[in-house]
DNA sequence: AGATTTACATACAGACATGTATGTAAATCT
DNA sequence: AGATTTACATACATGTCTGTATGTAAATCT
């Protein structure tokens, strides 16, 4: 076949990571066969194992093309409570907005088995959730400091607290599709989350 | 073949359920077929097929067989926030324990696409939200009129924040092998969350 | 401008899974 | 005791997926 420029190739490969996120979305990940992926993306499997290794490979591009939804380095304004709660509220809110980071996760947290090849992308989700840990304890620590929360409170301890919180929070949200349990609630349950650390309770 | 006994057919049928689980477990539901299954319970294909429609039917039995993780009904003793910090425990420490328990919600939390015919399973989990969210206003409710809380505790949205807390906890422990997310302090994890929401905080 | 890659499409080989149909000997029923 | 089920094992038919090998025309390199 007629060879592809540069920018087309690289466009070929975008098209292949967006179908493949979108027919893991609906097919779950290992019910996804690459034929599949590449008749949505307009190829033949030919193009999808030029570019990736295998299905594994391509669930990673998959990842990296939506990136992480909580950084809490990019907020800077307000206390550190009020830093995290942003963070939160933030990650939730694009998830309700952006549909490329909605079907990422949702496929990430309920269609797909982390086992064998996969395995290992769960040990990165674990590395993500250290990250996060370590980030909210230091927020945590600084409140403190601050004397923003009681003086007793344990900074390592009440992030992971909010970890667990926020990794339940999401895939809850995900599965919420009526809205009944969380979904309609999500920024008061952050807020109320975050409020319950303040040293005057106010929710 | 030889036909069995009522009694020994029943044991065949929890025979394939337990090897079920377990090859779920390490192989990720999509990805094991039921020869795997069959061939790990001593039997053929012919007797998974007798026994169950197909293989969302032998994941329901799993389910069915291990029950439920945590009934808050089944704690009695304390007020009501001892209570439901008792139900938490509860849950977490069988985990600890009870290896069916173990295999059984790694599968379903960590090795199972809800996808087609698990769909329908994913409702099941969200319902089980609902009776925990019922359960846990309840309780909330009655810690207000107790004024074991603050009196603007709002016990819908708390019973929410502790079930996004409850629902990642859960699934960060099955993932944390190495202890170093959550597991270690499970236990203190869980006291604090309650006690986070009594009048005078004690951690 | 010619040599070499590149970006795929096509073809091939093999494995494996599923569901059903059929067979059968012993339990269970009457 | 004979008729009927039951609890499977075996056999069959079919579809699907994977990975690789090979082909090819145009980009890109020199």
């Amino acid at each position: 076949m007629a060879r592809k420029t540069k920018a087309e190739a690289a466009l070929t490969r975008d098209r292949i990571v967006t179908c493949a996120r979108q027919v893991f979305s609906r097919e779950g990940v290992t019910n996804t066969s690459l034929e599949q992926v590449a008749k949505e993306a307009g190829v033949t499997r030919g193009a999808v194992y030029w570019h990736f290794r295998d299905k594994a490979d391509l669930f990673m591009a998959v990842r990296q093309q939506t990136g992480t939804l909580l950084r809490f380095g990019d907020f800077q304004v307000g206390d550190a409570l009020q830093r995290l709660e942003a963070g939160m509220q933030a990650a939730l809110a694009r998830l309700g907005t952006d549909r490329q980071a909605l079907e990422t996760y949702e496929v990430m947290l309920w269609k797909c088995e982390y086992v064998g090849a996969f395995a290992g992308v769960r040990q990165d989700l674990m590395s993500a959730s250290s990250v996060f840990l370590s980030e909210a304890t230091e927020l945590y620590a600084e409140a403190v400091r601050l004397k923003l929360t009681p003086a007793d409170l344990d900074p390592a301890l009440a992030a992971r607290e909010t970890l667990c919180f926020y990794a339940g929070l999401l895939k809850l949200w995900l599965a919420d599709e009526g809205g009944l349990t969380v979904r309609a609630e999500v920024r008061r349950l952050i807020a109320r989350h975050v409020a319950g650390r303040r040293r005057q309770k106010a929710v």
